[in-house]
DNA sequence: TGTATACTTAACCGTATGGTTCATGATGAC
DNA sequence: GTCATCATGAACCATACGGTTAAGTATACA
């Protein structure tokens, strides 16, 4: 799943495709009409957020809604923190070992 | 940059290296080896992340030595927190939207 | 019933990606 | 100097990606 959602990140069109997803649902065409893209291939980037489980979406008559879902971002951001602290407290054990091997007071 | 960062950290074995650069500095047949590939593969992933300013190489004799940049990830985190942060600030508006509607003791 | 709207599917196209092999270059060890 | 090792470059291959057009389906509305 981190696979999917880091590469469904990767496309400045589908981030801008979440964003206002997030704000309220949005249909097919509207998300299309600022990309100036054609309709199936807003549809394909809108399959890719789905299958990355960062939009859910809904038929309601003949209009699909799209929704921002926000846990494949969690996900993304526990990935990435995890790293972060990870790096961390690597540099930390290495500033502790020159410090060891400088000796205690200096 | 970020289109580049997120590319990079959606596959699972340019992971895989990340991770093992950011424990120490690893030559690319080190790399190599645990991942089942070819050499020139492996370089390539290198490059890949090298772009992505997540890694960054210097050659030693005739070793190439790649180590871990936080840098980008940084930039990754900073976005996905971002949204989030944002995505919070909707729901609790649309909470006292709803507050709102329901009338103040409700 | 007929027509316009909103989406969907299928087929296609060029380019990028993830991998390979084979040949070459550069360095280190004896 | 010779030989092994580590890395690189070039060419190639299959598949995936981002986009299109054209045709079809389903729903709303007059």
């Amino acid at each position: 799943m981190l696979d999917r959602a880091l590469a469904a990140l990767a496309d400045a069109n589908r981030r801008d495709i979440l964003e206002r997803a997030a704000v309220r649902p949005v249909s097919i065409s509207a998300l299309a009409e600022p990309l100036g893209m054609s309709l199936p291939g807003v549809l394909k980037h809108v399959r890719v957020l789905e299958e990355a489980d960062l939009l859910v979406t809904s038929k309601v008559g003949r209009v699909r809604l799209c929704e921002f879902r926000p846990r494949s971002l969690d996900e993304v951001a526990g990935w990435v923190e995890d790293r972060r602290r990870r790096w961390d407290r690597l540099l930390d054990r290495f500033a502790t070992h020159v410090a060891d091997r400088e000796g205690p007071s200096t």
